[in-house]
DNA sequence: TATACGTGGGT
DNA sequence: TACCCAAGTAT
């Protein structure tokens, strides 16, 4: 038996909530985390392409295991937070090695997996085997703040815990499956950052923030810090219809992808390498926006006549066909410059 | 507790 | 345009 604000819910979701995403289809508990793990931090819309290919090329948890990271990390480009690809891949390998392929479903099991917390983890148990654990991701965060007038930034532990206490006290033991995807769809297309649509909201008689008229001053926001501004030079060295690109360290920003040689500036590069012979073309500069920092990219493309004598040898550098696809992944800024190199051709 | 970690959509 | 921030986790 459940309460009000939850039969609310359920009943909203039975008439308008969305029961036809990729990953709501065909569910099992690999297809539910594979999309739960692409939606952190990332719009359903930007996820729908990624998952379609990866499920196409990564259809269960084994095939994931056994798979290069490079080409785990080539059907992650562009969509960012790269150890999220990394921590999927090294969790498929645990689930191999220890749970003999089967998702746990034992939910301290799977908040121990790398990549996944309290609210993936949630999710995907609610999700795929109906378990009954709350979830607490932006969208319900959203509403839980509005509906109970919740002061305050969620980003600090105890509005944070405040949120949780909701959350697990609304979460109901029969129907969570369909109970979490409603929080979700009520927070994505309803109880919205700006311009929420209270007039076709479940939840609006219970809604405190509806009867001030403050929807607008929850959730509070996030402080804000000015970013800080960095730069770099990216050099593509080319030979015939080939570009060097180095494998990054496997953490850290855009770890494990392959990228530009970088350097302070040019010349550095054309010692270091000691390079002979070669045309040097300046490309187009642009800012590329992090969450953290602004970073100025200046980039160079160096056509070289001969293999440069230096810096080619190890592990890390690898010629790639400009021709051909590069499947490795790579981090935005590098593809945009890869592309800008093809089309001078 | 604060920061690192990406990218692109929405206003 | 510039800014906010989205189905968060790890350290």
């Amino acid at each position: 038996m459940s309460d009000t604000f939850t039969q609310k819910v359920l009943n909203w979701f039975h008439q308008h909530g969305r029961k036809h995403l990729p990953w709501q289809e065909h569910i099992n508990a690999y297809r539910v985390w594979v999309s739960e793990i692409m939606l952190q931090q990332t719009q359903v819309a930007t996820v729908i392409p990624y998952f379609q290919r990866f499920m196409a090329s990564f259809p269960d948890v084994r095939t994931l295991a056994k798979a290069d990271e490079d080409d785990v990390l080539h059907h992650w480009t562009g969509l960012g937070y790269y150890a999220r690809a990394r921590n999927l891949h090294k969790a498929a390998k645990i689930i191999v090695a220890e749970y003999d392929g089967k998702f746990p479903a034992d939910i301290d099991r799977v908040i121990a997996l790398p990549g996944i917390g309290r609210s993936t983890a949630g999710a995907i148990l609610s999700i795929a085997e109906g378990q009954a654990h709350p979830i607490l991701d932006g969208n319900v965060k959203r509403v839980l703040a509005r509906c109970y007038a919740i002061a305050g930034w969620p980003g600090t532990k105890k509005v944070e815990q405040t949120l949780w206490e909701i959350a697990a006290r609304h979460t109901p033991i029969n129907n969570c499956a369909h109970y979490t995807q409603a929080m979700m769809d009520l927070g994505a297309m309803v109880c919205t950052r700006s311009k929420p649509r209270c007039d076709e909201c479940p939840l609006q008689a219970e809604c405190l923030a509806y009867a001030q008229g403050t929807q607008a001053t929850y959730p509070g926001k996030k402080p804000k810090k000015t970013l800080p501004q960095r730069e770099t030079v990216m050099v593509a060295l080319s030979l015939h219809n080939q570009i060097l690109l180095k494998k990054r360290p496997p953490t850290g920003l855009w770890g494990g992808l392959f990228g530009f040689i970088e350097a302070n500036c040019v010349d550095e590069v054309v010692k270091s390498h000691q390079l002979g012979d070669y045309q040097q073309t300046s490309l187009t500069p642009f800012v590329h926006t992090f969450s953290h920092f602004q970073l100025h990219i200046k980039p160079f493309l160096i056509e070289l006549r001969a293999y440069p004598l230096k810096g080619i040898a190890e592990d890390s550098a690898r010629w790639f066909d400009i021709l051909q696809p590069i499947e490795v992944g790579l981090a935005a800024p590098t593809q945009k410059i890869v592309n800008e190199i093809k089309a001078l051709r």
